[in-house]
DNA sequence: CCCCTTATACTCATGTGTAGTATAAGTGAC
DNA sequence: GTCACTTATACTACACATGAGTATAAGGGG
């Protein structure tokens, strides 16, 4: 393993129907022939791409015929038992991640299976819209219980326990809706998640056959819909990334139309961030912070009073430092 | 050039006599025979690091005798026209550039040359802890009077006065302190940095004798201390993320010893911000914050009444969701 | 016409950022 | 030893943002 090789990967995000959506592919999977969801990638050309960004827009192109609009470096991942060997191959695998937001959900002409999936499927212990979910008491907190009490030493456990409580806002400061990452590799500790499972069967005990069984079984008893490789801690970062911005960018723009109503602005707020927002304080937020102007336009499908279209103020960039919709505990 | 090589680069900061430091080795720059500064750097050892954050505690730890704590992944730079083909040689050449916040200034076993440099020698016009750089005035806002004045369209002009107004914090907003990256690459376009006129010449140009005399007097014309290749550029990026990240993340603590007065906190941020602080407002903040906690320890070598010593309280991290030391306008 | 839905406009308490002022407790000059 | 100076610490005031609740406006459907 003297070789090192490049792939860029691409969270594709869009919010409809009030369902923040991730786009994948369907690649084989951990055990032989059965397909699983994945992030389309694909390696870098060295000497085409000019840089790692017109890399990525390049094959999204050419896999899903999308023309990506915002685009942002995520993360570099680069550990070296990221990959099993039979994927790996010879050379190091260096993937870096980039996040890209798109207005809406057009049909992508998929030659790789290319298809819309609700981001929540992989995450289901992030939409906090209709209360706490239930997996987290049904599931997650008595894991971590059991993993906070076999904990060797109590030191040991004291860092256990604050981790739990960061992570999951089980302590004074509550849910914070950012932390995605902390807690996907939280529950890939606790062998919550699938990959946990399998990436440790294939490492371990490479045998064909138990992989197989024991990865639908991984499936089974783990919370969420897998993915392949580490996709799923991928995602995690573009999501954690995302609401992160929400807060401080107006980032929210980039996956509406022109002109929306604030209602509608505050749905695709609410889809990404997995929390609900007061009403009234986020229009507040938006109109007398400059984000938004209305356009005088009426807008008659919302089964009530007209909302007003309003549109994005670009102007806010030179007036305000940080101007985002401020998610709650920002 | 079908072959990808990755390097990484580490950005080690420090804060000694209220100045910002960064670990620096001297290398030969683009004039061949002309020592300049660099960032310490080294390729990736794909067989022995397990991870990219090992490889670069590993050879710091080599180059330099030190060990980092506080490491954390900073951007992946993978332009194709970033270095010249005669340090590129056959390879697409990728570097992950890591920050490390260390507690002191420690003696660097510097076999390569190793030193701690201010930060602002190589960035001027980001410390305004003695008021508005004079440099802004005397030559930045000229050269962006003009650029903007050569402008061919109109709408290109307003996007220039967009940018200049929000990098420089010339319209309402005012000094934004994280955007430290966004005015290096607006000066990189002005010409403004000696690195952007060798890069130029070293590509377009490439005449040996033409190329030494002409980055002397880029360097002499140029604003701030220029770095090799890239480098300042991944400084400004550093910089910038550090900022940001001392206004919700606990990170100053990283550079400070474990106890300490909390003037000398506040010197930590001043030099790192750039900018000066109300003193009894960042004393409320890290109290009634929760943030630190007195020893009851005293320190007398302050000159006048001597100051408590405080320590950090981990316990904030459960408390509350972004413990910073909020920098103005955040 | 009433009811339901959604939009929009208020009020009010609380918290946070910014700033100014006053007092306490050391050091060094004379 | 007193005085000037330095730095630490405490207290107060005010603007503004945030979070939450209430009232009114304007459409559609039974």
């Amino acid at each position: 393993m003297n070789e090192v090789a490049l792939w860029l990967d691409a969270v594709i995000v869009a919010v409809t129907d009030e369902v923040p959506r991730v786009l994948t592919v369907r690649r084989e999977g951990t055990a032989p022939g059965l397909p699983e969801d994945a992030l389309p990638y694909g390696p870098l050309d060295p000497e085409g791409d000019r840089t790692l960004e017109l890399g990525v827009r390049r094959w999204v192109r050419e896999q899903t015929g999308l023309h990506l609009g915002y685009v942002e470096q995520l993360y570099t991942f680069g550990d070296q038992d990221r990959y099993p060997p039979s994927v790996a191959g010879e050379a190091r695998i260096i993937s870096s991640a980039y996040l890209a937001l798109v207005r809406e959900v057009v049909p992508v002409a998929g030659s790789a299976g290319a298809r819309w999936r609700d981001a929540y499927a992989f995450l289901p212990w992030e939409d906090w819209r209709d209360g706490r979910p239930e997996v987290i008491d049904d599931r997650i907190a008595p894991a971590m219980s059991g993993w906070i009490e076999v904990a060797d030493a109590s030191d040991e456990r004291a860092r256990r326990v604050e981790r739990a409580e960061i992570a999951f806002g089980l302590g004074q400061a509550g849910w914070a809706v950012e932390r995605v990452l902390e807690r996907y590799e939280l529950l890939y500790e606790l062998g919550l998640v699938a990959e946990a499972t399998t990436d440790k069967l294939v490492r371990i005990e490479p045998r064909e056959i138990a992989v197989e069984d024991a990865a639908r079984l991984a499936c089974e008893r783990g919370i969420g819909r897998p993915m392949v490789l580490d996709h799923r801690r991928i995602l995690a970062t573009a999501l954690g990334r995302t609401r992160g911005k929400l807060a401080y960018r107006p980032v929210v723009f980039e996956l509406v139309p022109e002109t929306f109503t604030l209602l509608h602005l505050q749905r695709v707020v609410e889809a990404l961030s997995g929390v609900r927002l007061h009403k009234a304080n986020f229009r507040r937020l938006l109109e007398r912070g400059g984000l938004v102007e209305g356009t005088g336009r009426f807008h008659a499908d919302t089964g009530g009073r007209p909302a007003e279209r309003f549109r994005f103020r670009r102007e806010v960039l030179r007036e305000r430092r940080a101007p985002g919709v401020g998610l709650p505990g920002g």
